[in-house]
DNA sequence: TTGAAAGCGCTAACAC
DNA sequence: GTGTTAGCGCTTTCAA
């Protein structure tokens, strides 16, 4: 097949060894011979066996991300985009990006154990962080390399890109306070998210600094789909003295409440204002067009795949904190 | 670290070879050695390297998926789902899923061609299959396995998955033409890649056989996003005796379409109607309702890999066409 | 039924 | 500067 070192080391009558380090350019080969030997290794199309190397370096040089669980026909844009990043990044910094999903309704853990056990992967990028996460959990123990996407409370001292989503909701809050809402509702992020209890505060907080307050019944929680949104909105909207402006957990869902609103009979951006999170690039399109809070998502993604190649290569590397803009379109209004 | 052969083989006073077999289950080793060894490796928690089987057996029992290129900003959802099928899938049959994306601007086949050399996979899956494919023909040359989204005109040979796009465009033609529509146009992916030919044969066609034919001024290409979706059927609406239904060739596009039919004042499903193709999970929820053609995108991951694997693995195997069907919502409506 | 030995392709200690 | 030797963890002849 592929020419391996032994053949270029045939081929300019030198040993295998001294091919090997004058293909990775050790100070000690002669510059004579270094080149010599790389234009055999060019005219023989030699390629570094990466399994060999793997073997021998004890290291695999990839890394995992394990797709967020998906129903088939659910599948949500923001994490595509992370991924793209995550990828781009890997192979800017040279290593391999190893994907997988659950086995239909395996564990989620399970993927993670095994990867560990057989050694597949040299660290793991997590999303969706939760509140008390078996992931972290297991992977702190054996002290195996990771960074979150989401700050772990439990285990602050895990490297992490976090967007500052109590900030963000407290953007969108604040913009519909100005607006002259003061019933809202929630569509939020399931709450054994990080996330989710976070974005609640954000709420909560710009309330309380304008003395206003949120009613518990009008919190609703999604599972991150639009069908979610949807119905969570119905819900909120039903009930008596429904809210005047709703703020979700993310653009699916927010589209679900759109749609739920619109379907209500009611006129989005005039008798009823939404708000979304993520700003994947359908809410530009959406109708009526949505505000939502912006995060730099492909950014994120390669930013997560910094973090973890440096911190497995022990250099030095920083968390990043991310501060949300406000985008402002056509799906909220003044109250009427 | 990690338990590793020997351990096992020491700990209960066999060879390594004997180990090795055992945990194979190979049948020359006795019932009772290999209990006891199953046994001690259970104890142990022991799981083979899987780079050291990798490099003993010249395989790597990984496939690899190159993302379509995303601009920052921009991914398809449908490939989200894709690339779902496909994780899940090598999960069952045991093989990794190596992803990558392009360094940059970097021509897409470099990336093809280093993991060739440099042995990281066994074979690869294609979507987006172009009319002039230079992957398939690189890949082709080096005998690399490989399967195919979308069969290869000049390599009819190689395994495909495929779903009769002309069949599914010449459904929705049909049914806009029923609906009375007589002037349409055409918001078509890219003219490189094979659908792309294929959705207006199925367009052309079916307005022969009701002997009509398309202006061939009211055929747009864009690049897949709703950007370009807007941007064509904003061109198409204002030109001179604009066409009352446009067909787009995915999803996103006809979101942007209707947009843009929307910003140019027009009710989608009563002055013009709107069809999409993919059935990506938004469709259901944009404004109004999509039309469009379903295609089982799940499955189609999940075929394709198996395909794959099937074929590096020599075992029989073969392509498949998935049928479209029209899902009928509420972008379109009889002429007015 | 089991073990010794070789080798997958590479890197790294240690000599010369 | 360069070569010899060993070894990463595994599978697989081939003997015993």
């Amino acid at each position: 097949m592929s020419a391996t070192l032994r053949d270029v080391a045939n081929k300019v009558g030198k040993s295998i060894t001294t091919v090997s380090r004058a293909l990775n350019n050790h100070e000690d080969i002669s510059l004579e011979t270094r080149a010599l030997i790389h234009q055999a290794a060019k005219e023989l199309g030699y390629r570094p066996s990466v399994t060999a190397q793997r073997l021998q370096k004890k290291r695999t040089d990839t890394i995992g991300f394990v797709l967020p669980p998906v129903s088939p026909g659910f599948s949500d844009p923001f994490f595509s985009q992370v991924l793209a990043g995550i990828a781009s990044q890997a192979a800017k910094m040279d290593v391999d990006l190893l994907v997988s999903a659950n086995e239909d309704k395996l564990d989620d853990l399970e993927v993670y154990v095994s990867h560990v056990q057989t050694r597949r992967v040299d660290g793991f990028i997590l999303v969706r962080t939760a509140v008390d996460d078996a992931r972290i959990e297991f992977l702190n123990e054996h002290h195996f390399p990771m960074v979150t996407f989401g700050k772990s409370k439990i285990h602050p001292t895990i490297q992490f890109i976090e967007v500052d989503v109590e900030f963000g909701m407290g953007l969108a809050t604040e913009y519909l306070i100005r607006l002259g809402h003061r019933k809202f509702g929630l569509v939020l992020p399931p709450p054994y998210l990080v996330r989710s209890g976070a974005m609640l505060q954000g709420v909560q907080h710009k309330l309380a600094e304008n003395s206003l307050q949120l009613d518990g019944a009008k919190i609703a929680y999604g599972d991150l789909s639009q069908r979610s949104g949807y119905h969570s909105a119905q819900a909120l909207l039903a009930a008596p003295d429904p809210p005047t402006a709703i703020l979700s957990g993310n653009d699916l869902m927010a589209f679900g409440v759109m749609s739920a609103a619109q379907a209500a009979g009611l006129l989005v951006g005039r008798e009823v204002s939404v708000t979304g999170f993520d700003d994947i690039s359908l809410a530009e399109h959406s109708q009526p067009p949505l505000t939502t809070l912006q995060q730099p998502t492909y950014l994120i993604g390669q930013r997560l795949c910094e973090l973890l190649v440096k911190t497995i290569r022990g250099e030095a590397s920083q968390t990043e904190v991310f501060y949300p803009s406000l985008i402002i379109r056509n799906s909220c209004g003044p109250i009427v």
